[in-house]
DNA sequence: CTCACATGTTAAG
DNA sequence: TTAACCTGTGAGC
């Protein structure tokens, strides 16, 4: 589940249920109670999220810090009539008389000081989902980069929140070979990618999705049948490997790049060449 | 049932 | 560069 627009989406969702409020706050797995101890019955003042890290801010600047890595899960549930038993390894819930937040498989729950999670902050890219953002922080990075943009792209200290999906996806988009270097891209090619991007990943914390196919590509409009990928939206090319690109029809390629799979059309993406966005 | 794999990151070798 | 971690899902036997 979890790339920048996740967790921009579920500190809304933390906040509707319980900012302002007085919560419960216990760890039913054990892993964190001796934290959700000092925090039970406090009022939790709000969440929020930066790049893929989520802070859930208690009295006296003490931050719950997040982080869901691969598989973690933190669903929330309101509007209860009852508040239902734990189910499974419940690492954090926070609950009221009529919601419940269970965090699972998470990577990282711990109790922070507001030194801490500054100190997080400071060290991280610009994340395309916040209003203040600025990309040029982004660009001084790529622009002296010997690596590979598709690298370059999922470093968090460069961007913070793009994962995999949107990696493939903002490449396809512009066209873009994933290793191609850095430095070999122009300033004007950056700002359109990151205003796509920008534009994408607003639309993810809308709609829970991650969509990137434009009207005129999808398979209903190119006579297919609809194919979406286990994240529940439509893509071009992530982990669409040896199905026909939707728009040039060759097949789509993949390689393993510092550890990740990447995903790309040859034809469209052209190794070390590109052309203006479509 | 077992195994591989996943939208991620860190630590060990 | 590889393994480990945390969990769920889907493919294959």
């Amino acid at each position: 589940m979890p790339e920048g627009h996740t967790l921009h989406r579920l500190a809304g969702h933390l906040n509707d249920a319980f900012a302002g409020r007085r919560v419960g706050v216990s760890s039913p797995q054990g892993r964190f109670a001796d934290s959700a101890e000092l925090l039970d019955g406090q009022v939790l003042e709000r969440a929020e999220a930066w790049g893929k890290q989520l802070f859930i801010e208690f009295p006296g600047e003490r931050f719950v810090h997040v982080h869901l890595g691969l598989i973690g899960k933190f669903d929330v549930h309101t509007g209860l009539d009852e508040v239902p038993l734990p189910v499974g390894q419940v690492r954090l819930r926070i609950a009221t008389h009529d919601a419940v937040a269970d965090l699972r498989g998470a990577i990282a729950c711990e109790l922070w000081t507001s030194a801490q999670r500054d100190a997080v902050i400071a060290k991280a890219g610009p994340d395309p989902i916040r209003s203040n953002a600025d990309p040029m922080r982004a660009w001084q990075r790529i622009r002296r980069s010997a690596k590979p943009i598709g690298v370059l792209l999922m470093d968090q200290k460069v961007l913070a929140g793009v994962g995999n999906v949107y990696r493939a996806e903002l490449l396809y988009r512009h066209r873009v070979h994933p290793l191609r270097p850095g430095k070999t891209l122009r300033i004007g090619q950056w700002q359109s990618m990151w205003l796509d991007l920008v534009e994408l990943m607003a639309e993810g914390v809308r709609t829970g999705r991650i969509d990137t196919v434009l009207p005129e590509h999808t398979p209903e409009a190119m006579g297919r049948p609809p194919r979406r990928d286990d994240h529940g939206g439509e893509v071009y090319v992530y982990r669409r490997t040896g199905q026909p690109c939707l728009v040039c029809e060759r097949v789509i390629r993949t390689a393993v790049l510092e550890g990740r799979n990447v995903f790309w059309c040859s034809r469209c993406q052209p190794a070390f060449r590109s052309r203006a966005p479509g």
